[in-house]
DNA sequence: TATTGTTATACTCTATAACTATA
DNA sequence: TATAGTTATAGAGTATAACAATA
């Protein structure tokens, strides 16, 4: 568990890649911030995340969404009460075992993490402009690495 | 502000390499706030932002700091307070002006940003090891772009 | 008076524990 | 009894407004 680049170039201080990558991430993190503080209705960057997972995991149920942001349950079921308020998100019984509830995303919800997008694609644009068309392929082939990422949620 | 990639391929839908980047982007920030869950002590996501402001601009004050934040000053306030007992950061009274107050950040905050970022780092390794060593290189080139980025905080 | 920062109060969000409903 | 989720209460965090201190 060294970290990122740990062996690639042992002649180089190894920290040096390492440390601009993480930066990189911290600028990106900032520039996620930024876009989530600018999108209406105001939702807090759990619940933006809430709204993704359920996105990206579609009939998800409250315990499942609890383990995926890392809180307890009761904390995830009154998140859904916000976002059921807001139109974002709706709670469906499931049928057959109806102590569960499958979580799906309304229209509204859909819109409205494509707006984010759309921020946050306009912001990163800013920044990707000055990037020469063959880099930006690159970067492309680069960013399907993520786009199956080791599970961030395995637990100890 | 059509975002990113919107110019560079007329014959491919132009959504898919922005839709693509702001995946990657998702899939980052799920890993900083995983690894901002684990560090010790516990600090909320602003928190951590308002350390690596610190530590960015030394001797910010802490009105710089809210604005940075995007948040009131008494919050700010606040926060310094939290940071301050979990000895992190450190208020000093400017000499010349004693109104103002430049923060600082303890070696124990140094250490702190420091741990985060080998936790980020490894969590990143563990994806990017799957890169051959070219793909590392370029995004080294890559990320470079990110260093000094169009200021985040232009107000319309 | 203008600027920098802190305190006062109310509100929102989160966590732990107790409770309801279904299996 | 075991599981999925909700409500109860208390505590942490945030925002708006009033305040204190320095320039």
């Amino acid at each position: 568990m060294r970290g990122v680049g740990a062996a690639s170039c042992p002649d180089e201080p190894s920290g040096a890649l390492a440390r601009q990558i993480v930066d990189a991430v911290d600028q990106l993190v900032a520039l996620w911030f930024t876009a989530v503080d600018e999108v209406s209705p105001r939702v807090p960057p759990r619940g933006i995340r809430a709204l993704q997972a359920v996105r990206r995991r579609p009939a998800l149920n409250v315990t499942a969404l609890a383990e995926q942001l890392d809180v307890g349950l009761p904390t995830a079921s009154r998140l859904c009460d916000r976002l059921e308020a807001a139109g974002l998100l709706e709670r469906c019984a499931r049928p057959g075992d109806r102590r569960e509830v499958h979580l799906v995303m309304t229209d509204r919800g859909r819109r409205f993490l494509a707006d984010l997008g759309e921020r946050l694609s306009a912001r990163l644009g800013g920044v990707l402009d000055g990037l020469p068309p063959e880099r930006r392929l690159l970067l492309e082939e680069m960013l399907r690495s993520f786009q199956e990422p080791p599970d961030t949620r395995r637990a100890p």
